[in-house]
DNA sequence: CACTGTCCCTAC
DNA sequence: TAAGGTAGGGACAGTG
């Protein structure tokens, strides 16, 4: 058994016997009506069943309840394996020819990704995509391998896991397993009595010898696989296979008692609280609602209050319940910045080498990187990277920094705006001295530390953040934590990629040594004639003009003709399109584009967000729904600036421009229809002018 | 003051 | 290392 497996000690000892439980009680009921503003109905367990935790009894019932929903710990077959997980899908999409030196660090020829998505360790649980661990695992092989070879590769991939699989000591005990593939994020349906698919992965030495042993195939990380691929059936996520997991998942908040004037510090300033609630993703209420505290903490309705002596013991305390509740999502409100590195910096600190074991990788240690992302959408951003294996992290800041403009982003002016709710600050100047007062003033502590907690979960269900991630997810095809952490060309890259093996093409890495290619010419912009106007007047708009043109013209990597293939070929006219840019284009009659099919996918997942926005009552559903399909439209439109991104992967200018070039012209005829019919020869009342 | 370049923002 | 695009307006600073 590992250490992150390992028992939590029973029910805690009641933290303060100073207190009379009567005493108690009654002291509860009076502070409740007045102070205790988040307890209301909304938080407060409705039925008997829920936790409401008066007196020592009642903790007995969290622990049952914990032990009820802690997943089982994994068999004892992995126990030989030092870092191993339990996946829930394994997709290999296996070439994309060659490399992208971005996604294939290190390799030079043609190359596999194998991705794996989702993780589980229960059969009817459900899963995310592997996040935290590196979504894709790198294998490469030798150079000059072109689409011919890819059958031929896959049997060497092929064998090649048998190798692994067969010196691994993990039993074979999948025979058949019938997957959901939703991309990103999965539901499993389980159609064989033993709940485990099982994949062992990165043995770190398996690495080397695999190297010594067959040079041309070298595998970065390595993997044993129980099942092979052929074997998995995958579901598109229609109709049942859509439904949505009912992922487990967490929200905390920690405090810390900062020095006075100084934000808090991980090498000086103890982290004094934790507070967490778990929900299963669809039910109203969370099942566990508890705070770890430092020193004693009077009782909170309906919260467990677990208090312990030393920081080590809280945060200890916190790092067993990770494992036992095993969340497939964490969320918070700037955790991603401050709470998960701060204790993990803190354990560092305090040198508690066993703490940083949170992920569902065994002995994993969960590891601080200083990251940042700039890009001209969502500006500048420098963040912390702290992957956890196997759970997705979801930081409802960052979020509400990409989807919202806001002036002020403080959860409490956020929730006074989607929730309209405060959060009851407590100014963080007197943290340190409730934190040294008595059990009383560290309630009060707790009870905020409580809400703030819960207002990410309420964020989260309100905005229905879970359901439009996922769809963003499952329509890109990259898993949930890059739609926070990542720009949009991977989503394109990505989306590409998965077309590509569809058709067994390759993408070649188009990414030249010193792709120094300029800009090109946009979109015309009509001159406005500025004025009032009294009377309304008609708008001409066109629906999604850049998509529309990529797929009316069939405009693609792959039906782009070289001007010498022009030559060469001796096209028939009535197969290709001139664009107004002078490139050639076959029509789709000779050759579907893949841009096109691409498109007409996210735009069909765009029409299904606007048929449910027309469903939707709630104005504030409205408002998420559209949000919805505005994202949806952004990624249509990336599509398009993605070829004409000069930095990104893959670049294609004779694209992009004769996008724009396509939109210039359209815009002209379409001014010059309207100016020639409308007009006053034509029996109108009025010459049309059409401008802006 | 006229003009230019930069930054920042928004529209599409 | 990763990063969708171009067009265009307004505020502001610097310069002759």
């Amino acid at each position: 058994m590992n250490n992150g497996g390992r028992k939590r000690p029973p029910p805690p000892p009641q933290p303060s016997p100073a207190n009379p439980p009567k005493h108690q009680a009654a002291s509860q009921e009076d502070e409740f009506v007045d102070e205790d503003v988040f307890l209301d109905e909304t938080l407060l367990p409705e039925d008997e069943d829920s936790l409401i935790l008066r007196d020592l009894d009642k903790r007995h019932a969290l622990a049952s309840r914990l032990s009820r929903w802690a997943r089982p710990p994994l068999s004892d077959d992995y126990a030989s394996a030092s870092r191993n997980v339990v996946f829930q899908q394994l997709e290999i999409d296996y070439v994309i020819g060659e490399s992208h030196r971005e996604l294939l660090p290190n390799s030079l020829g043609p190359a596999a990704i194998i991705r794996i998505f989702g993780v589980t360790r229960e059969g009817h649980s459900v899963c995310c995509n592997v996040h935290g661990f590196e979504p894709y695992f790198y294998i490469s092989c030798p150079p000059g391998m072109g689409p011919d070879d890819i059958s031929h590769f896959h049997q060497i991939l092929e064998r090649r896991m048998r190798e692994m699989n067969r010196n691994s000591k993990v039993p074979k005990f999948i025979r058949r397993i019938e997957m959901v593939q939703k991309r990103s994020i999965m539901y499993y349906q389980q159609q064989n009595s033993h709940p485990f698919l099982k994949i062992v992965v990165a043995l770190p030495t398996m690495v080397a010898s695999c190297r010594e042993k067959d040079a041309s195939f070298l595998i970065y990380l390595s993997l044993t696989i129980a099942l092979r691929y052929s074997e998995l059936i995958s579901h598109t996520p229609e109709a049942e296979f859509s439904k949505m997991a009912p992922f487990r998942i967490l929200s905390f908040d920690i405090e810390c008692a900062g020095r006075k004037g100084h934000f808090p510090e991980p090498g000086h300033d103890p982290v004094i609280q934790v507070a967490n609630l778990v929900t299963l993703q669809g039910e109203s209420q969370p099942f566990i609602r508890n705070v770890m505290t430092l020193k004693s903490c009077a009782p909170i309705v309906g919260v467990d209050v677990m208090s312990f002596d030393t920081e080590r013991e809280v945060l200890l305390a916190w790092r067993d319940f990770i494992n036992k509740v095993d969340p497939d999502i964490i969320i918070g409100y700037n955790i991603c910045k401050f709470d998960t590195p701060y204790l993990i910096e803190r354990a560092e600190t305090l040198g508690i080498s066993e703490f940083p074991i949170l992920g569902r990788i065994r002995n994993s240690r969960v590891r601080v990187k200083d990251t940042t992302f700039s890009s001209r959408q969502y500006g500048t951003r420098e963040s912390k990277e702290v992957t956890i294996e196997g759970r997705v992290q979801f930081d409802l800041l960052q979020a509400m920094q990409r989807d919202y403009k806001l002036s002020s982003y403080s959860l409490n002016s956020v929730s006074a705006h989607f929730l309209s709710e405060q959060k009851e600050d407590v100014h963080h100047s007197i943290i340190s001295d409730l934190q040294n007062g008595n059990a009383e003033t560290r309630r009060r502590l707790a009870v905020y530390c409580l809400k703030d907690a819960y207002l990410p979960q309420r964020l989260l269900d309100k905005l229905m953040y879970i359901y439009n991630y996922v769809e963003m997810a499952r329509v890109t095809g990259v898993p949930i934590s890059f739609l926070l952490s990542r720009g949009q060309s991977i989503k394109v890259l990505s989306q590409l990629l998965r077309k590509a093996k569809q058709k067994n093409l390759v993408i070649p890495n188009a990414k030249q040594a010193g792709s120094e290619q300029g800009t090109y010419e946009g979109a015309t912009v009509l001159e406005a004639k500025a004025g009032f106007y009294e009377k309304p007047i008609a708008t001409l708009d066109f629906a999604s003009l850049y998509p529309s043109i990529m797929m009316a013209y069939n405009l693609c990597y792959c039906t782009l003709v070289t001007p010498e293939d022009v030559r060469k070929l001796n096209l028939p006219l009535e197969c290709v399109n001139k664009t107004p840019s002078g490139e050639t284009f076959v029509k789709s009659s000779l050759q579907k584009g893949i841009l096109p099919e691409i498109l007409e996918e996210l735009l069909a997942a765009r029409k299904r967000a606007k048929a449910d926005l027309k469903e939707a009552k709630d104005p504030l559903e409205k408002a998420v729904l559209d949000g919805r399909q505005l994202a949806l439209k952004i990624s249509a439109n990336s599509v398009y600036g993605f070829t004409g991104a000069t930095v990104a992967q893959l670049p294609c200018l004779e694209i992009s421009s004769s996008v724009t070039s396509y939109g210039r012209q359209m815009i002209e005829h379409t001014k010059k229809l309207v100016e020639d019919k409308f007009t006053t020869l034509g029996g109108y009342e009025h010459n049309a002018e059409v401008c802006i």
